[in-house]
DNA sequence: AAACAAATTTAAGTATACTTAAAATAAAAA
DNA sequence: TTTTTATTTTAAGTATACTTAAATTTGTTT
C-alpha cells in the first residue's frame, strides 16, 4: 500500500501527461500539490526504485505501466466518490472534489465496488470525467474539445466542466452551462481572448480560463 | 488537524475508558493499535503537549475536556459511517468497522453533517452503539449490561453486538441473535462461565466471549 | 558562444511515527 | 521484606515527507 503523498503524487503526474499532454518535470508537481521542488525531486527518486515512474535528472517524469494501473485506479475512486456524493449526498458541484480528494486514499476495491455498483456503474463524474473501469480501463479521448478552441458558428453540447471552485459553477449554473446544454458558438474576439456565445436564446461573454474550462462536443452522434 | 496515528490513539483511549472502564496506560493502548508501548509512550507525551491528554509517568491516562471532544468527534464520524455503508451500500456487518476504521480520518465535519441528514439523523449505529451528536454529546449509559452478566429466568432484549469479526456476526445471525431479539437466560454454568439462553424457542449454550460481545437490556421502558 | 535567468538537483536539517534494546520503575510472588 | 516478574520509560536509530539554502544543469537571450 502507497502513502497518500506517493498517491497525490502520482495521480498528479498522470493528469498532467494525459489530461493536460504536459512535458512533466518535479517542479510542477510540486506546484500542484503546494510542495517544494526538491520534496517533488525526492518523492521521483523514490518512486521509481518502487518502479512506479520512470525518472532520469533533468528529464520529464513518465509514470511505467503499474504507476499508470495506480493512477487509474485511484482516479477511479476519486469519480466514484464525486458521483456518489454529488447524486446520492446532494453535495455542490464544487465541493464534492475537495472531499474526494481525501476520501479516495481510503477507500479499498471492495468498498469501490459497492458504490459503484450503487450506482449502476456509471461511466462519468458530475464534471462529465470517465471514470475508469475496475479493471483500470478509461477512454480519456471522448471527442470533446475546450471550448475556447470551437468553431464560429457551429453548434456544441457541453460535455465537461472541469473545475472545482464556487465561482466557477456559479456562473456556469446561473448561465444555464450544465452538461448537456446545447450553444452555439458566435464570435473569438482575439484581440483578448473572450468568446460569445448563445446558451439558451441567451448571448455570453466568456474569457478564455472559463472557455478552457468547458469542454464541448459536436452534436452528432 | 490531527494525524491519523493521534486520533487513533486518542478514540482507543476515549474507548477503553468509557466502553472498558479500563485503566489505561500505553501498553494496552499499544497493544491494541498494534505499536510499541514505547512508541504509544511517544505519542501520549505528544498529545500531552497539545493538551489533548493528561500525562504523568506511570499514571493511567486521561483525556482532557478538549481530548474528550476530539474522540467524541471521531466515533461520530466512525459509526455515522458504519450505518451508512450498511443501510446504504449494504455492507455486512463484519466490514462495517473495518472500512470506518479509515474513512473516519478524512471526512470533514461538513460531510458528517450530510451523511448524518441523509440517514435521519440516527442515534445508534449498526451494533446498537451510540451515535455522538454534532455537538460532542452521547449517552454511553443505555442501561445495557453484557449478556455474561444477565441474571436468570430474566427476559432481555438484545441492544448491542459488540464485535468485528465475520464468525461471531455469522453465529450470531445464524442463531437470532440481531438487534431488538427477546432472549430469556436460562442458567449459568460456573465451572467454565458458559451461559444458557432460550432465542426463538431454541436452547443456546454461549461461552463467556460471545457472552461479554452482546449487549442486552431489561424488556421494561 | 558567452552570459544570464530559470529550473532542477543535492545537501543538510526538521517533525512525525514508528522500531529495538537497555534502564528504571511498579506490581506480584516468595 | 526481599526477590522476581511485568510494565513503562528512556535512548538510539530508521523511514517518510517535508523544509531551506547552495550547487548544478538547462534554457534563453544577447
Ligand atoms: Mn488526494
Ligand atoms: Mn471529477
Ligand atoms: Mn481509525
Ligand atoms: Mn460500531
Amino acid at each position: 500500500m502507497e502513502s497518500i503523498a506517493s498517491e497525490n503524487f502520482i495521480k498528479t503526474l498522470y493528469h498532467f501527461h494525459h489530461v493536460q499532454g504536459k512535458d512533466t518535470k518535479p517542479g510542477s508537481i510540486a506546484r500542484e500539490l503546494g510542495i517544494t521542488s526538491s520534496a517533488a525531486t525526492d518523492m521521483a527518486r523514490k518512486l521509481s526504485l518502487k518502479k512506479l515512474i520512470q525518472y532520469e535528472k533533468y528529464k520529464a517524469l513518465k509514470l511505467t505501466p503499474s504507476g499508470e494501473k495506480m493512477a487509474l485506479n485511484i482516479l477511479r475512486k476519486h469519480r466514484l466518490w464525486e458521483t456518489f456524493l454529488h447524486q446520492v449526498l446532494g453535495l455542490s458541484m464544487h465541493e464534492i472534489h475537495r472531499e474526494a480528494e481525501l476520501l479516495e486514499h481510503q477507500t479499498s476495491d471492495f468498498l469501490a465496488e459497492k458504490i459503484s455498483l450503487y450506482l449502476g456503474n456509471p461511466e462519468k463524474d458530475p464534471h462529465g470525467d470517465p471514470i475508469p473501469n475496475a479493471k483500470g480501463w478509461v477512454n480519456n479521448d471522448d471527442g470533446s474539445i475546450p471550448l475556447a478552441m470551437a468553431h464560429v458558428n457551429h453548434h456544441y453540447f457541453i460535455s465537461r466542466l472541469s473545475g472545482s471552485d464556487k465561482e466557477f459553477f456559479d456562473f456556469c449554473h446561473s448561465s444555464h452551462l450544465i452538461i448537456g446544454s446545447l450553444i452555439r458558438v458566435n464570435k473569438h474576439y482575439t484581440i483578448n481572448q473572450m468568446i460569445e456565445i448563445e446558451v439558451n436564446n441567451t448571448r455570453l461573454i466568456l474569457n478564455k480560463v472559463f472557455a478552457q474550462m468547458i469542454h464541448v462536443k459536436r452534436e452528432k452522434e
